[in-house]
RNA sequence: GGUCCUGUGGCCGAGUGGUUAGGCUCAGCUCUGCAAAAGCUGCUACUCCAGUUCGAACCUGGACGGGACCUCCA
């Protein structure tokens, strides 16, 4: 029996979809501005995992997650430019081509972190309609308000009969209180009013004809406009960062209820932040890595290099609400445990049967599920993979037995959690190590020939070359040294 | 300032009112030509103070430390 947290109750419910076998999961995509962070990495990668448990549950999720390329205004201030104009002018570029470089290199870093793809991967430009009907029908039902071209959500008259600040347990007043003096708002009538509808100025380079006149949409109405479209007016799972509860989300939940008269989602769930030497990773912070940095090694605080299946098992051994911090000695510890893992794995099939087990391998596959049962507990899951680990290697040591029907239990229970659920199982185009290998590799044959030459041990060089030669490797000596091309 | 989360052994990280997850590191042993791998053994923690309880790392209150959100951010 599944059970998840719920930010809307705080509490571990019981997953109850709402069409049962099928289930809508909303997920909070990036916005396609600038490169992905590992800590955006770790939030598509969490939800991925959920994704992945739920269908190796029998569940057929639709996936929804969404592709932000318009709007997002730089500041809190009306008159700036959106991100996508500020980087387009920056490269001197179309936004669109900001938006295409961004997009593609997100999907090949969710490739390389062997995630699957959403069923559904909506952008904000291509829902310019659907924002703007709902924030049409916001304004029919009286909770929001044109002012010069700008559309706003009334969220005083909405807390009147809802409650504004539940996601997050805030209470209006206090809201109202703590909320900072910003400047160039002058158009609200509230100071929470958030924008549905932002006029442009005619330099403006992306935007749309709309009852407004020409403009672009707010900042929250695009995940409610597509979530509303694709898994309908209630669905059962609406997830991202933690960053966005407060604000995003809140006004998410605000945009849907004003336009439905119901909440969006059922269940709302928040993954937590990666932190580097324990403060959050952002863009804003200049703490972010990079992806390719983290898989080569050249990012200034990485000693080395990262796999990046091994930093998704690194990302899979803390759970999904907590804090987690990047550090070297963290991902060498989860790198070795890693290779532990998969080593293991791949000696399930060759073990010898007996007769009896000396383990309960019923008992491990039993504490995995619990463990993904009690709200994605991954790190717990993990841990008792490893009493299997531990198990299979005695075995193949003589030191206990194992039956057949425990091996056929146990080769079950990695397929499904290596490669289904966890999704680590290494991909062959992750092949830079390799490569870098086997350029290692070929040198240290190059010297031992050159050794032997040396030596003026020519039938042993000569050997060498020609099995060098064999395996597919030309050699070339120069005046500089033994030059070498696989051909 | 407000709201909230959090503080676990050398490091990373789960966790339940009573029986000391797991990983990494380190030491010893088995194995081994040497090493590695693997197995075994050991290192026994829960910020501090007070309270509730037969019993608390886990519940309550307080102190101190760290963090998040309140502004775009996964």
């Amino acid at each position: 029996m599944l059970h998840i947290f719920n930010t809307l109750t705080r509490t571990k419910q019981e997953f109850k979809p709402l069409n049962a076998p099928h289930v809508g999961m909303y997920v909070c995509g990036p916005t396609v501005y600038s490169d992905v962070h590992l800590g955006n990495c770790r939030t598509f990668i969490s939800f991925d995992m959920i994704y992945r448990y739920l269908v190796h549950l029998g569940y057929k999720v639709r996936y929804v997650r969404n592709i932000t390329d318009a709007g997002h205004l730089e500041g809190d201030n009306d008159e700036g430019d959106d991100k996508f104009a500020k980087k387009a002018k920056l490269e001197q570029l179309e936004p669109m081509e900001i938006v295409q470089r961004y997009t593609v290199g997100f999907r090949d870093v969710m490739r390389q972190f062997n995630t699957l793809p959403p069923s559904i991967e909506p952008t904000a430009t291509g829902h310019i309609v659907e924002q703007i009907q709902m924030t049409q029908t916001i304004i029919d039902n009286g909770l929001a308000y044109e002012v010069n071209g700008n559309v706003y959500f009334d969220v005083e008259k909405f807390s009147k009969t809802n409650n504004y600040g539940k996601l997050t347990n805030r209470k209006l007043e206090d809201l109202l209180t703590n909320t900072r003096e910003l400047n160039g708002q002058d158009d609200k009538r509230g100071k929470l009013d958030f924008a549905l509808w932002i006029k442009a100025k005619p330099e403006h380079l992306m935007q749309w004809i709309s009852p407004w006149g020409m403009g672009f949409p707010g900042w929250h109405i695009e995940c409610s406009a597509m979530s509303r479209k694709y898994l309908g007016e209630t669905f059962d799972i609406h997830g991202g960062g933690m960053d966005l509860q407060a604000t995003h989300h809140t006004n998410e939940i605000a945009q849907n209820i004003g336009c439905c008269g119901k909440d969006p989602a059922t269940y709302w769930i928040h993954t937590n932040m990666l932190t580097v030497n324990g403060a959050r990773m952002g863009k804003s912070v200049g703490n972010a890595f990079l992806p390719h940095e983290l898989f080569s090694g050249s990012h200034p605080l990485l000693d080395k290099g990262y796999a990046p299946m091994a930093v998704k098992f690194f990302m899979c051994q803390t759970h999904y609400r907590s804090t987690l911090d990047f550090s070297n000695d963290a991902l060498q510890a989860s790198e070795k445990a890693y290779s532990r893992l998969m080593e293991a794995y791949v000696k399930i099939e060759n073990l010898k049967t007996s007769a009896s087990s000396t383990t309960n391998v019923i008992t491990i596959k039993e504490g995995c599920y619990a463990a993904m049962n009690d709200d994605f507990n991954t790190s717990v899951a993990i841990a008792h993979l490893f009493d299997a680990v531990r198990f299979i290697n005695s075995v193949n040591d003589g030191k206990e037995t194992i039956t057949e029907a425990d091996k056929a239990t146990l080769l079950a229970l990695f397929n499904a959690f290596v490669n289904d659920v966890l999704g680590i199982n290494e991909t062959t185009q992750n092949n830079d190590k390799l490569l870098a290998t086997t350029d290692s590799l070929i040198n240290v044959l190059i010297e031992l020939r050159n050794q032997a030459k040396a030596n003026k041990d020519w039938a042993t060089s000569d050997a060498l070359r020609d099995k060098i030669i064999a395996a597919g490797v030309q050699l070339n000596d120069t005046k500089e040294g033994t030059k070498y091309s696989i051909f």
